[in-house]
DNA sequence: GTCTATACGCAGATAGAC
DNA sequence: GTCTATCTGCGTATAGAC
């Protein structure tokens, strides 16, 4: 949640429509274009108010990035918290992982190439958010770790299976443009592609740690 | 290799030299920055040379990043037609691309990103690239369904299985400065979990396909 | 081929009326 | 809060001397 918003909530609840528009087109237009590609023109347009706007309600283009890409940045561990906290086996909590993320990007494909380029771009913001709320990659090595010495998993390198898992269901999106070219598929079977991997994934992962 | 570079060797040797610098300046400075975050003025800089050299040799700032960007994508499949065409059995081959994948990726890490990013915001380079030389997915996916008729895989959409490969590859290098902080780890002991992947992807794919 | 100086347009940002 | 008009700087691109 935008913590902005609680504050104009405060002052003024005739600001929130307006911000809300801009911040939806601004989000738009920078997970299509990037940080440097986005026009602050485009978003005043798409946002369907005036340009003057955007620098009265944030200062400047680098602030409304920054109040997009930390929103957005926040949706990349999801429900991840709740998972691993649940009372399910490991090999349960990992499939739910893998479905959870796959469920989540396909409303937002666009997510994972845009963190991804700006992340590389960045690593000012990624070091501010971790001071907010860390992802809980613990919890995660807790559990293997847990259930590798219950015999239930194999020896293995907690930090190379979750990269397996973020691989697996992350690439397909941030990949999509050039996938869908060099098949010469549709977007439709594209999308049924991505749908198939809610099923391939958790086997593959899972199959790949049973002991 | 760039057709370009054939052009001046024939015209004239004298040229090389600075071309190459600016060829060399634009890969570092596009790959780091993305088209629109790139300054032509960096990339003169870095080469050593004067501004107005680029547009002397490159017309325009689009035409030096189309030169870049083909050159780049030609390197995303590497030697996998050489690899395809082998007489190794198809389980060799797969671990041969998975490795060679990893090798080249490690020799130029930056490219995955770069790639996807200017891949999903110009489609058209892409059409125009494949009019060349499109990526030997056909002479993969035969020898899939081949290994599948003769019993030796389990009954997998080729597509599906390319787009694991292609995951477990690229992604921890496309995902690199995420990862490397989420995890909280050096550069180091990143390259070390890179490293550790040749052997971690192949039996990780050839495991999920052997009947 | 290589340089300096400069033109030109665009996009971010502000001033100020309403 | 919202608009129009305007400023400013930067980045691409060109002109033209050497």
């Amino acid at each position: 949640m935008l913590t902005i918003w609680l504050n104009y909530m405060v002052k003024s609840k005739k600001n929130i429509p307006a911000e809300q528009k801009i911040l939806e087109a601004a989000k738009q237009v920078f997970f299509d274009k990037g940080m440097h590609g986005a026009r602050m023109q485009d978003i005043a347009d798409k946002a369907g108010i005036n340009k003057a706007m955007l620098h009265y309600y944030f200062r400047s283009k680098e602030k409304l990035f920054e109040t997009i890409f930390m929103d957005a940045i926040e949706h990349l561990f999801p429900k991840l918290n709740s998972i691993l906290g649940s009372d399910k086996t490991a090999f349960e909590k990992i499939e739910m992982i893998c479905v959870a993320y796959i469920n989540q990007l396909q409303q937002v494909p666009y997510l994972p190439l845009f963190i991804l380029s700006e992340a590389n771009r960045q690593e000012t913001f990624l070091k501010k958010l971790w001071a907010n709320q860390k992802p809980p990659l613990k919890a995660f090595s807790d559990m293997i770790e847990k259930a590798i010495q219950q015999k239930q998993v194999k020896q293995i390198n907690p930090l190379q299976l979750l990269m397996n898992i973020l691989s697996l269901c992350i690439f397909p999106f941030a990949a999509k443009p050039l996938l869908q070219q060099v098949a010469g598929i549709s977007k439709k079977d594209y999308a049924a592609l991505i749908e198939e991997r809610k099923k391939i994934v958790p086997q593959l992962i899972i199959q790949s740690i049973k002991k």
